[in-house]
RNA sequence: GCGCUCGUAGCUCAUUUGGAUAGAGUAUCGGCCUCCGAAGCCGAGGGUGGUGGGUUCGAAUCCCGCCGAGCGCACCA
């Protein structure tokens, strides 16, 4: 696990030097314990940072906001982070300017932690399992996997570099009915094949892959050719799509820790286990031949079967059993990315997990859900359904608009919102993909440092302990603040459980880059300023791989 | 009918968890390459944040009602 001298940013700076002000002017509130918050004015007008502890404390201390305010500045002890006296604005916010020295350092963080500037111990390798993706084996992965793919990986990642002991978990469906139906379409088709007369299966699966699963069979077991031998068929047919379903998540850059199956529930008795535990709970009861868990003492709004009557059990049982499991393996936590389709499911599985009443926590697990995704193609809706064997799938949008492109799509934004996927603009267009503008940037500035190179500039690394007092602009200004920003950033999004939040920060840096590019030139006769500009963005080319790696997107120097 | 998620510029979406004048991209219009990559930059227009209340110094953000959207509400998975 790698680790990293925790960069203190200049914003708990800031806060560590107000609290201790607070300390100074209002002795007598220390016992309450108020907590000083620093925050980013929107308005370049409000200076860098700006308190607003002053307006918070006002009916507290029943004073003045302006007054509260005034004796903070006061009492400030001085500091080489600030530029002059923070000033009182407003109603009572605190506008604080950072000085010149305050700003450039975070470009000696950057250099001196490189690739793992912004990871932090926060998980102290504290173990967690993040399960995503856990199609069923019963088709091709379309682009709402990809979606879970994207998320679920970049989650990971953000947690890892927060000092997390991640394990990525993949739990495979393959003991239930859709199996059965799985096995039942191939066997359809491969009649069909063999001219003999049958129905299509009730809800079986229409997707052309089916019929490549039945020449496939029928290549291997030759002297099964109409698909009598149902149990061979279904296990060749699972063994198929997981095989496909592998390549494509390798085509997409997402490994797995572990597969999980269903069927091991049933094979370790873990399912009859959790049974007899929520029995002999109390938590349970038999109704009309059923046994039913007493999930409404959870909040869930009315109690669900367990057992049906003809002694099978329903779907949550076995989720609750897998549930019990990872905590049983130590992961006292656990986070499930999941389609928005299934989030029914959420309070019964919880309710299940508190009934065994062996210390699992009540949230236990953390869902993130993801919202369906609205493919358009030819200006139309595609309904995506396995059944009708009508989708877009995973792999086509890879090959088609590529991995890069694809993970960023899908990252990009808030995972709780819909979002509609053009494929038409995309295959066309794939050009304006924002990842692009993100890149571009990091091109940009490896174009640069070679040419200053190609001038005789020697190795990038003489660029690292170079002076950078004349880093006065504007431009350079609003860059380094950006780049102080990304340890908070990722802190933020791995808090939130929000990848999104990582290329909105990628987005905005990359334009301050560009601004930058486009008003200043880096190669000048000036030594000094050279050195101190290039020194910045070459900081800027290592902030912008860092976030790019942890969405899983690559940093080429050439586009 | 009940539950979950949501409603922000023509369109696609942000808004750092309650802060000051709500921001990007895209589309439209107008500028910028004899000069480090124009996959870029600069500017203009575009909004009663679905709507009506409430909470407070302060609300897109929290609470309630209504309107609208998506999803889920089987002894299916």
């Amino acid at each position: 696990m790698p680790t990293s001298p925790v960069f203190l940013d200049n914003k708990s700076a800031i806060a560590a030097l107000f609290q201790q002000a607070l300390a100074t002017a209002f002795p007598a509130l220390m016992a309450s314990d108020f907590k000083i918050e620093v925050e980013k004015p929107k308005n370049p007008d409000h200076g860098h940072f700006a308190v607003n502890s002053a307006l918070q404390l006002a009916k507290k201390l029943g004073k003045k906001p302006c007054e509260i305010a005034d004796a903070l500045v006061t009492a400030l002890a001085p500091s080489d982070l600030l530029l002059g006296t923070p000033e009182i604005a407003g109603p009572g916010f605190i506008n604080i300017r950072l000085s010149l020295s305050a700003e450039t350092r975070v470009i000696k963080s950057v250099f001196e932690n490189a690739d793992n500037f912004g990871r932090t111990n926060q998980g102290n390798n504290q173990k967690v399992l993040v399960e995503f993706v856990s199609a069923n084996p019963t088709g091709p992965l379309h682009v709402g996997h990809g979606r879970a793919a994207a998320i679920g990986d970049t989650l990971s990642r953000l947690l890892d570099w927060q000092g997390w002991d991640v394990s990525r978990e993949f739990y495979y469906n393959d003991a239930g009915a859709q199996i059965n139906n799985l096995a039942l379409s191939v066997q359809a088709r491969l009649r069909e094949k063999a001219g003999v007369e049958s129905a299509f299966p009730d809800g079986g699966y229409h997707g052309d892959y089916i019929r490549e699963i039945a020449d496939r069979y029928v290549e291997k077991f030759a002297h099964d050719k109409a698909g009598g031998e149902l149990d061979a068929v279904r296990a060749f047919a699972v063994d198929y799509l997981r095989n496909e379903q592998d390549l494509d998540l390798k085509a997409f850059d997402v490994s797995f820790d572990r597969y999980y199956l269903e069927s091991s529930l049933y094979s370790e008795n873990l399912v009859d286990k959790t049974v007899a535990h929520l029995i002999a709970n109390g938590k349970t009861y038999e109704q009309d031949g059923a046994l039913w868990l007493k999930t409404t003492d959870y909040g869930d709004d009315k109690d669900r079967v367990m057992r049906k009557s003809d002694g099978s059990f329903t779907y949550f049982v076995p989720d609750v059993a897998y549930h019990v499991n990872k905590w049983q393996r130590g992961f006292a936590r656990a986070i499930v990315e999941l389609g928005a389709d299934h989030h029914g499911s959420l309070a019964r599985v919880r309710a299940g997990l508190q009934a065994m009443q062996i210390g699992i926590a009540a949230g236990y697990p953390d869902y993130v859900l993801h919202q369906m995704i609205t493919v358009m193609r030819g200006g139309e809706e595609v309904k995506i359904s396995k059944r009708a064997g009508d989708y877009v799938t995973l792999r086509d949008l890879i090959d088609e608009v590529g991995r890069d492109a694809t993970r960023y799509f899908f990252i990009m934004r808030k995972s709780d919102s819909q979002l509609t996927f053009d494929i038409d603009l995309a295959r066309s267009k794939s050009e304006e993909n924002p990842v692009y503008y993100v890149q571009y940037a990091h091109a940009r500035i490896c174009s640069v440092l070679a040419q200053w190179q190609t001038q005789g500039g020697g190795d990038t690394s003489t660029l690292k302990a170079v002076d950078h007092s004349p880093l006065t602009s504007k431009y350079e200004s609003d860059l380094m603040r950006a780049l102080a920003d990304f340890p908070e950033t990722l802190k933020h999004a791995a808090t939130e459980l929000a990848p999104h939040i990582v290329a909105v920060y990628l987005a905005d840096l990359a334009a301050k880059l560009h601004t930058y590019y486009n008003a200043e030139r880096f190669l000048l006769d000036d030594e000094k300023l050279k050195l101190a500009r290039l020194s910045l963005i070459l900081a800027t080319a290592q902030v912008l791989k860092n976030g790019l790696t942890v969405l899983g997107v690559s940093a080429p120097e050439k586009m």
